[in-house]
DNA sequence: TTGTATTGGA
DNA sequence: TCCAATACAA
């Protein structure tokens, strides 16, 4: 038996927004710990890993643990049934092939279940290690995603270059080139506005910009977006999911040896 | 050496977005009185016109005249990476053959740099005498965008008729006419919302309305838009760029004999 | 709350 | 290619 009971439901649709378009179908595992999720996207590139703290939610039961393959456009359409006020209360009976998701509007006037048919899904539970980063950036979630849609109406990659002076995010294409530079920035009025670079050793790679573009329908989860980058070792994009835990986006770095792909 | 200092960046972004659909490639002109264009659209009918006078810019430095050669639309790429607060600095070294702009956000926190290549652009520099007109019509811009776009979902000319009292825009289509008249019309709360008729001689004139509703991407240039008419020439429709120049353009009238070309 | 920007559809 | 609906920012 499962039931978890989630108060803010716009988190959840926010989440299945975020990685929908990423990972098709994906497994949803569930322990005492919490709700969580690991998977590679479609092209096998990048890893999405999503993780919902039990504590986060209002009620939280979860009786052994289990895992429930989704198929994530479906689960997604479900969602939109939600009000963004809704209570969203996930539900599943053991041995069933089935998962409930339960709407309560805020007024409890208009309480609507959906229920969704379970699906198998080869799942390969990479252990990512904790690694230490060469630098860390942190800066407002927005403006990584402009900066990314920018760059990519001229190139396909992007080379973020990361100084004691701030972060360098360049890329060319044919019809020119173009460098954005963000400077360090602690004094802003709101904190969540600040540019904040912890560099051990300054560090620059390269990566396929199609994907930030992916990883940065996260921008709704969060104020500030994290990126964690050390050479030889796949960059960390994270956005924090206030009070229960944070979406991640792996994805290894262009070696300058590779051919384009075309 | 060439360097355009603008701080009001959003202007030169607008000016691309009203120009791009009409004219492909393009010079632009430097020289010490300003920053111009001049150029036919595509299919040769219209002709555009932009002048950004010196004095607008915040700096201004042009050695010498230089003719610029861009793709419009890879130009309007650029500037769509510029925020709409950003200043904007155009930057050309003598004999280089690439351009740089440069965007600053209004906290200097953001500094990015686009290069792109220029390229040779046939330029026929047409003289435009300097006309005296039969008659002269002010109005809100939207209100102009909204008359084009009314009627042109009716038919594809429309017939511009000055008299004192306002002026008429007719058109008639497979399934109907339609006429609008705006009365002169100066006692309104805000100057930008009048209508106003100069008029030397009553006019008529017709024109194809697909090129009216490309100039009326000029409308976020200015509140007003002018229409400058005489039998025999060209109409001028012009939104003037605040303390900074205009942008014009010119499109001749359609001959009672002539066929509708298809 | 309004106006604008973006995205999806015709 | 253009327009409408929607989502977002001011």
């Amino acid at each position: 038996m499962l039931e978890l009971r989630l108060v803010q439901g716009s988190l959840l649709k926010k989440v299945l927004e975020a990685i929908k378009d990423l990972v098709t179908d994906a497994n949803f595992d569930c322990s005492a710990t919490g709700f969580s999720l690991q998977a590679m996207d479609s092209s096998h590139v990048a890893l999405v890993s999503l993780l919902l703290r039990s504590e986060g939610f209002e009620h939280y039961r979860c009786d052994r643990n289990i895992s429930m393959g989704m198929n994530l456009n479906n689960m997604a359409k479900m969602l939109k049934c939600a009000g963004n006020d809704d209570i969203i209360t996930l539900k599943a009976d053991d041995g069933s092939d089935t998962v409930t998701f339960m709407f309560e509007s805020p007024t409890q006037d208009k309480i609507s279940d959906f229920e969704m048919k379970l699906m198998d899904v080869d799942s390969e539970h990479l252990g990512i290690p904790e690694a230490e980063y060469h630098a860390i950036v942190r800066m407002p979630s927005t403006e990584f995603a402009r900066i990314c849609k920018d760059l990519s109406s001229i190139g396909d990659t992007v080379v973020i270059s990361v100084t004691k002076e701030g972060v360098k995010f360049s890329t060319s294409g044919d019809i020119g080139t173009a460098n954005v530079v963000c400077r360090q920035n602690t004094t802003v009025d709101k904190p969540e506005d600040a540019t904040i670079v912890e560099m051990n050793e300054p560090v620059s790679l390269t990566f396929a910009l199609r994907y930030f573009n992916s990883f940065t329908k996260g921008t709704p989860l969060s104020n500030t977006v994290t990126i964690s980058l050390s050479s030889e070792l796949p960059v960390v994009v994270e956005y924090k999911i206030a009070e229960m835990g944070h979406l991640r986006f792996y994805l290894a770095p262009k070696i300058e040896e590779d051919d384009e792909e075309k």
